[in-house]
DNA sequence: GATGAATGAGAATTCATTCAT
DNA sequence: GATGAATGAATTCTCATTCAT
C-alpha cells in the first residue's frame, strides 16, 4: 500500500524518530541509517532537515484526520455514535506517531502550527461545532457555544491518547480502551442531553 | 517574592525559552543571555544543560500541582465543586509554561517521565480516583471505573489548556474561561450524577 | 610510502603535535590545521581527541618497536650484537616521537600504559631476558637475575634517547651517536675498569 | 619539617597532582581542593598556573638532586661506589614525583629545560665525568669519553626509576632494589661477560 | 540518482583568571 | 589575606548541508 521509494522511506524513518526524540534531538545521520540511504540523499528530497518535518504534514498525510469529525450520524441515536467515533477512534490510534509529532513541534514551528489551524483543526472544530449545533437545534442537546462542547469532546478523547503513551494503566487492551470510549460518551452525551422530564 | 540568585533567574530564563523553543532547541547561548549572565555561570550551578531541566521539576517547583486535585469537598454539592476547580484552574493557569515544559519533555526524557509518573501525576490520579470512588459509594455518583472517570475530567480539563495555547479561541478572556470550566463541571457532573427517578 | 589518506594525515600531525607539545596541551583544531582538514573532519575518523592517542599505539605503529630485540645472535661474538643493536638503534631513532609520546602519556592513560605494557614491553623484556638467559647458561655471561640485565641495557640504550633529545650533547652526530652505542655496548659486556693485563 | 603555609600546601597539591595527571591535565580547581585552600587563593601566591610548575622546580626544591653526584670517593674502591649510590639513591627515590614531573614537562616548557640544564643537569654531568676523568686519570677506569660514561650510568640509574613506575616487576621491594643497584655497580665496573679465570 | 567524505558554523562544556566582598 | 562567584575565551565535539565522484 505505501510507496517504498526513497522519499517515503525516509519520511517514514523521520516519523518513527520524531516521534520518539522530536524533532531537534533527532539527526539527519539518524533518519539516513533508519532509512537506509545516505546521508546525503535526504538533501535530493527535502532541501532542508524541517522540510522533512513540514512534508510530514502535507494534505494527503492527515487527510484521514481532517476528516475525522465529518459525516456523524445526525440521527443522533446513542448507539450510532458510539460506533462512528469507535471507528473514527482506530484512525486516531493509527496515526498515533503522526499526531504526536505534529502537535509537539506544531508548539515550536509556526508554519506547522498555522497549516494545521487552517486546513485540519479548523475543519474538525467547524464540522463537529456544526454537527453539535444541529444537535441543540433539534432538541436533543441543551443550547450553549457548540465550540466550547466541541473542543470539550476532542479534550476528552485526547486524554485517551494521553492516558495511552504518557500515564499507562496496567493493560491497556483493546477491552479496556473500549470501556474508556464508552465512558467518554457516557459522560459526555447525558451530560449534555436534554433531561426529558 | 522569587528569589533572585543566579540559579533561580537561570532557570526562569529557561523555563521561558523551553517553552518557547523546546528543549532541544534552546542553546545555554540563549539562557545566559536571558538570564543576563555567563555561558559559563549555567555549568557552576548546573552540569549539563539537562539538568536545568530535571531541575525545572524538583518537588519545591511541582508541589502546588501535585496537591492540585486534594481536598475536593465530600459534600459534593455542584457549586462547590465548581468553586474549587475554579481555584485549582487558577493554579494551572499560573504554571502553564511549566506544565507544558513537562508534559512536552518527559515523551523524550525518561527521568523526567519516571520522576512525573511517581510523585506528580500518580498523587493526582490516585487522590482524585479516591474522591470519585467516595462519592460513587455514596450514592452520588455511578458506579464505574473511578481512574477512567479521575483520566477523562483531567482531560477535559486539559482541554482548556489546549485550547488555549495550541488552538485559541478568538477573544479567550477570563469570562470565556469561566464558561468553559462551567460547562467542563456541568458536562461532567450530569454525565456521572445518578439519574435520580 | 605512507597512504596519505585523511586518517593517516590526523595521525601524523598529532604524533608530531603531541611530541611537541604534549597530548593535553594540543587542540584539536591545531591538528586539524597541521592535517590540512576541517576540525570537524578528525571527528568523523577519532570519536574522541583520546582515541587518536590510542591509535598511534595499534599494533600495526607498534610492531617494528615490538621485535626490536628479536633474533639477538646466539653466537654471541661481540660484533655481532654490536652490529645487530647498531641496527635496532636505528629503529629505535627513526620512531623516536612515538616512542616519547607512547613512553610520556603511559603515565596518564592506564588503558595506554596497559596496552603498552601487555604487548609491547614484556615481549621486548622476555626475549631479550631469554636470550641473556641462554647466554648465562651457555657460560659466556655470568649467572644473574637475566630480568634486571635486560632492564638495565634497555635503560643504557633510552640513555641515548633522552640523551639527544633531553640533554643534547654539542655536536651529537652520527659518528658520535656510534661511539655512545659502542661504549654502551663495551660497558655491558666489560665494563669501565681498565684489565690489568 | 614541611612548613604548612598555603604557598607550600599548594604546590604539595600540585606535585602530586601533576605527577598523576601531568601539568596540562591538572585543574586549578583540584589543585585547590587537595590544597584545601580556595580557588582564587592560588593566585595570591602564584600569577598563573605555569608559576606554579616553575616554582617546583627552584633552587632550594633541587638542591639535593642537584648535589646528587657530589663527593663521590675518589678512593675508588668497589664497596665505598655501593655505598654512596645506594645512599644517593635513596634522594632519588625520596623526589621520585619531582623528578617525574620535572623530566616530562622540562619538555614542554622550555624555562624549564633551560633551567635544569644550567643549574642542574650540567653540575651533575660535570661533576660526574670529572669524577670519571679522574679515574681515568689514576688507570683505574679505561680512558674514554668521560661524558658518555657519566650519560651511561644515569640512564643505567634512570632505568630504576622507569622499572618501577612504568613497568614494575612484581615484588619490587627493598631488597630486589638492593640487587638492582648491585648489579648496576656491577655491570658498570665489570661488565657481563664471565671472567675467565 | 545516490553516495559519503568533507565542511564549518555553532553547540555544550571547561577552566585559568579576576574581583568584589 | 582569603574567598568563591562570575567571567569569557578557548576547547572538544556535533550536525545540517555541500559536492565531487
Amino acid at each position: 500500500m505505501e510507496s517504498r521509494n526513497t522519499s517515503d522511506l525516509i519520511l517514514h524513518a523521520a516519523l518513527a524518530l520524531f516521534s520518539e526524540k522530536g524533532f531537534s534531538a533527532t539527526t539527519t545521520r539518524e533518519i539516513a541509517q533508519k532509512a537506509g540511504c545516505a546521508e546525503g540523499t535526504i538533501f535530493r528530497y527535502f532541501p532542508t532537515k524541517k522540510d522533512i518535518l513540514i512534508s510530514l504534514v502535507r494534505p494527503h498525510a492527515l487527510e484521514e484526520l481532517r476528516r475525522v469529525m465529518d459525516n456523524l450520524p445526525r440521527q443522533g441515536e446513542e448507539e450510532n455514535l458510539r460506533l462512528i467515533l469507535e471507528n473514527r477512534l482506530k484512525t486516531i490510534m493509527k496515526n498515533k506517531s503522526l499526531i504526536k509529532v505534529v502537535l509537539t513541534e506544531a508548539q515550536y514551528h509556526d508554519e506547522l502550527k498555522d497549516y494545521l489551524m487552517e486546513n485540519i483543526a479548523s475543519h474538525v472544530f467547524d464540522t463537529l461545532a456544526a454537527y453539535l449545533a444541529e444537535r441543540m437545534e433539534a432538541g436533543v442537546f441543551r443550547k450553549a457555544d457548540p465550540y466550547i462542547f466541541a473542543r470539550i469532546l476532542v479534550g476528552m478523547m485526547a486524554s485517551l491518547l494521553l492516558s495511552e503513551s504518557f500515564y499507562p494503566m496496567e493493560g491497556f487492551d483493546e477491552k479496556k480502551r473500549g470501556d474508556y470510549l464508552n465512558e467518554i460518551i457516557n459522560i459526555f452525551l447525558h451530560g449534555v442531553l436534554k433531561k426529558e422530564d
